[in-house]
DNA sequence: AAACATGATTAACG
DNA sequence: CGTTAATCATGTTT
């Protein structure tokens, strides 16, 4: 340990005027020699620049400069060893893995996709629709390549300046181990090191650029902020399919990808259309009367003839219990349409009220049965009875399934895609 | 610009 | 987990 402390100070330059080095010396006469090259270097500090320079040539020169060399740069190696023990972890290791993943994740630091922007397009030009989502995506995408651009170039002259510092040092010690004991190992260490100074600059631009998508990613791709109506197909679908399972409005998860299919859409955005349709049919039901007739009669005229047929019976015959799964659908609707019923009665008398033969007009259909029904059940109910509960939950759910109504709504829109 | 419509998000619930 | 109900934030209409 003395000897360290004495070697640490020879080597710093500074001081250790006139001590005499006791260094490990078999023999008496090398150890003169030794002495005589200590005290050079150590008085090299003191003296001159040129004088300096010519000195240290001379040194550079003599014989036993390799020993010494070697011997100097193992107790440095000694020395350092305990000092640098504690300081060669590397903690960064989680967080850059995150950061990575992300980015490649986000196709950020990945393989160049310029195909992958091509397919895209492809495909939301099969579906046909879409156009307006693939303008919003190329938007996207545009911003996002510029990311990664910079993220590139800016990762590259890292690396560049990286490498142009380390052979920099890497000469610099070289040329500096001409006059200090530095082992090439300890190069190596030093270039450890910088590497893991500049790798952690690079983590920040990882970083920040994992930022930059996600403030990109927030801005374009958030639905909430950018939002988009569906298309008038797509709505029409939806509207087709929620009127014409009124009872039971709950899209399978099949029929949701289906229809999903369909609108071009995804699964969610049609759980959400049916989640948000659902409220707001039932909270104010008077409301959205005329489109529900309108959209029945849309169903309804492909089954123009069917229900036509269906319609005339349940009048002529019977009209209390004509026992066809229509009269079902009749009793849900009438609880449905009983609040607004003046509306609803004039909306309907005014469109369809001279003609009720059938031609296969559906609001027809609807009207009269809907008619017949909200009267009787009026009173029933209640006009009070509006929202809360009740609208399709308990009065519906046993016809959803194993009445003929099933039957008769496949015909139009279940199951014809 | 105000009012309304609408898709998405959220907490709470069963 | 899927729903409901409330709410947000935007789109569309008036």
């Amino acid at each position: 340990m003395e000897d360290q402390t004495h070697l640490m100070q020879t080597l710093g330059g500074v001081t250790l005027a006139g001590h005499p080095l006791s260094l490990p010396a078999p023999h008496d006469g090398k150890q003169q020699d030794i002495g005589d090259i200590l005290q050079q270097i150590m008085t090299i500090t003191d003296q001159s620049l040129d004088e300096a320079q010519a000195k240290k040539h001379g040194l550079n020169c003599h014989r036993m400069k390799p020993a010494l060399f070697s011997v100097l740069c193992e107790i440095k190696e000694k020395t350092g060893l305990s000092m640098r023990s504690s300081q060669d972890e590397e903690p960064t290791d989680p967080q850059l893995m995150r950061l990575d993943n992300m980015l490649l994740a986000e196709g950020v630091s990945g393989p160049e996709k310029g195909s992958g922007a091509a397919a895209v397009a492809a495909a939301t030009a099969a579906v046909g629709v879409g156009a307006d989502n693939s303008i919003e995506h190329s938007d996207y995408r545009a911003k996002l390549s510029q990311i990664r651009q910079i993220y590139h170039t800016e990762l590259e002259k890292y690396e560049q300046a990286c490498n142009e510092f380390t052979t920099h040092v890497m000469n610099l010690l070289r040329e500096q181990s001409r006059t200090r004991p530095i082992s090439p190992k300890e190069i190596e260490r030093m270039v450890n090191i910088i590497h893991r100074k500049f790798s952690s600059i690079q983590m920040q631009l990882k970083q920040s650029t994992c930022e930059a998508v996600m403030i990109l990613r927030s801005r374009f791709l958030d639905a909430r902020r950018k939002r988009r109506n569906f298309s008038k197909q797509a709505t029409e679908i939806l509207n087709e399919y929620f009127y014409s399972h009124l009872s039971n409005p709950y899209p399978s998860e099949e029929a949701k990808e289906e229809l999903a299919k369909k609108c071009a859409i995804t699964v969610s955005q049609v759980s959400n259309w049916f989640g948000n349709k659902r409220i707001r049919y039932k909270k104010n039901i008077g409301k959205f009367q005329e489109e529900a007739n309108l959209y029945a009669a849309k169903t309804a005229v492909t089954a123009a003839q069917a229900v036509a047929a269906a319609v005339q019976n349940s009048q002529n015959n019977s009209p209390a219990t004509p026992s066809s799964g229509f009269q079902m659908k009749d009793e849900e609707f009438q609880l449905d349409a009983a609040e607004d019923k003046n509306n609803l009665l004039n909306n309907m008398f005014t469109g369809t009220s001279g003609s009720h033969s059938l031609p296969g007009s559906g609001d027809l259909f609807m009207s009269m049965s809907s008619l017949n029904g909200s009267y009787q059940s009026n009173q029933v109910t209640g006009a009070g009875q509006t929202q809360g509960n009740g609208v399709w939950h308990d009065a519906v759910t046993p016809s959803s399934v194993t009445s003929p109504i099933e039957g008769t709504n496949s015909i139009h829109s279940d199951t014809s895609n």
